[in-house]
DNA sequence: TCTGGGGTCCTAGGACCC
DNA sequence: TCTGGGGTCCTAGGACCC
């Protein structure tokens, strides 16, 4: 029996998750912005029509955001996370077998679900996502995971589809039909790149990279671009993982929000990451074997010195412990730290990553001290979930951290924080 | 003034071994 | 003129994704 799988990505997320609690920004454009309020990374389509395009700095759309009162948004990704989760319960009912697999997209297995045309299930999805949660998605409904990428495209461009398209029964002739309206760039596993290297030669359409010679699809991009090329074709090549497995690299890096030139914040900042890394790693009951730090100046600014550095560390012993982490991680800055520069940005990558049940135990070991300090850990995570993130923390990340990145468009956790929970207003006055 | 963060997979090529 | 051959493992870097 023929897969058939749903693509579910919702439209222009963040920005809809902020509209969710202004309900006044309906049909107004919004942009919000990544990390350090630096580039746009989600439109509303409002703001799309006006020319804004992925990735801009923001202080280059300055003019438009003035003239056509665009509102922005720092990243707000608490309230986007608990969205997320949202959306992803209410897909899960509609469906025993789903890959979650981004913030704001999800494959729905549809396998054995006997109906020539899914549309009408589709619909239920939306509405249902909808109402429940207040965030519009659409929906592609095809064979293969590549092909439902396409039908999503389409769904979300064509308003006459109502989000959703579903073309996992249609004819060779009629999907061919399709692939030619696509152009080459938009098809997943096509990046900017291949999308060159594929216009060079010829190839500008999904239809024409489907025909393509096999041997020369392996041999420019890999069976990665081969896996596309038989995906296109109807052949399934890329499965549904309905599990997730564990990271095998955890990183933490942000950009500074200002220049950062003592060892001392540096430190602060490195230490703050290493907590947030081992905090990823003890949720996915893992230990990390290599610890990598590293560092960079702005790259950007052509006049300054640049500088930038990375070491890797092999850990003794795997470890989870935030206290450790810290202290390896201090260690190496100190090794690649020079002096006379202005750090932008710095991070820790956590790699070699084992199953806490797999450690490889090491002969000189004080059990009695890591069974107590494994306690430690245990009660400070246990506080900081009940009360809320970094409640406690460790001395060495610092107590003003005023390296932090700017959010200065923020909107409030509504659905994270007891004292950010929207307000409605009764519209009766109060006795 | 101002340019994100966090992942995965694949391959080429070097190191090393017999 | 001539400089073995073949295998494995690891890493860096390049491609992609959102």
């Amino acid at each position: 029996m023929n897969n058939i799988i749903a693509l579910v990505d919702c439209n222009n997320f963040y920005a809809s998750c902020e509209r969710v609690f202004n309900p006044d920004l309906e049909g107004k454009p919004i942009i919000v912005l990544s990390n350090n309020d630096g580039c746009v990374v989600a439109r509303s389509n409002e703001a799309k029509a006006l020319g804004i395009p992925f990735g801009k700095p923001v202080f280059e759309c300055k003019e438009l955001i003035k003239n056509h009162h665009i509102y922005v948004f720092s990243s707000n990704y608490a309230l986007y996370g608990d969205m997320s989760h949202r959306v992803m319960d209410t897909l899960a009912q509609f469906t025993p077998d789903m890959e979650i697999y981004s913030i704001d997209e999800a494959f729905l297995s549809l396998k054995g679900f006997y109906k020539r045309n899914l549309t009408k299930y589709g619909q239920k999805i939306r509405s249902t996502v909808n109402k429940w949660i207040g965030i519009p998605v659409s929906i592609g409904i095809a064979t293969t995971k590549t092909l439902t990428k396409v039908a999503n495209r389409i769904a979300k461009k064509n308003h006459k589809l109502d989000g959703v398209l579903d073309i996992s029964y249609y004819s060779e002739v009629e999907i061919d039909k399709i692939l030619n309206e696509t152009e080459i760039g938009d098809v997943w596993g096509v990046g900017w790149e291949y999308e060159k290297l594929l216009k060079r030669n010829g190839i500008t359409t999904a239809l024409k990279l489907k025909n393509a010679s096999d041997k020369w699809i392996k041999k420019h991009m890999t069976v990665m671009g081969l896996r596309t090329v038989f995906e296109l074709r109807g052949i399934s090549c890329i499965s549904l993982e309905d599990t997730t497995p564990p990271n095998e690299e955890i990183m933490s890096s942000r950009s500074f929000g200002r220049p950062v030139e003592t060892l001392e914040e540096l430190k602060e900042a490195v230490a703050t990451y290493a907590t947030l890394s081992s905090e990823r790693l003890r949720a996915q009951n893992s230990l990390a074997s290599i610890i990598n730090v590293f560092l960079a100046t702005n790259r950007f600014k052509k006049d300054e010195p640049q500088y930038s550095n990375c070491i890797s560390y092999e850990i003794p012993e795997p470890t989870n412990d935030t206290s450790e982490l810290i202290n390896y991680a201090n260690k190496n800055l100190e090794k690649i730290y020079k002096t006379g520069y202005k750090y932008k940005k710095a991070g820790v990558l956590l790699s070699g990553i084992v199953p806490k049940n797999q450690k490889q135990l090491n002969l000189f070991t004080n059990r009695t001290r890591s069974n107590k300090k494994n306690k430690l850990t245990q009660a400070i995570d246990t506080i900081n979930t009940k009360w809320g993130r970094n409640i406690i923390h460790y001395a060495g990340t610092g107590i003003e951290q005023s390296w932090q990145m700017r959010r200065m468009k923020k909107s409030q956790n509504y659905t994270t924080q007891w004292d950010e929970i929207p307000i409605i207003k009764s519209k009766y006055p109060e006795k």
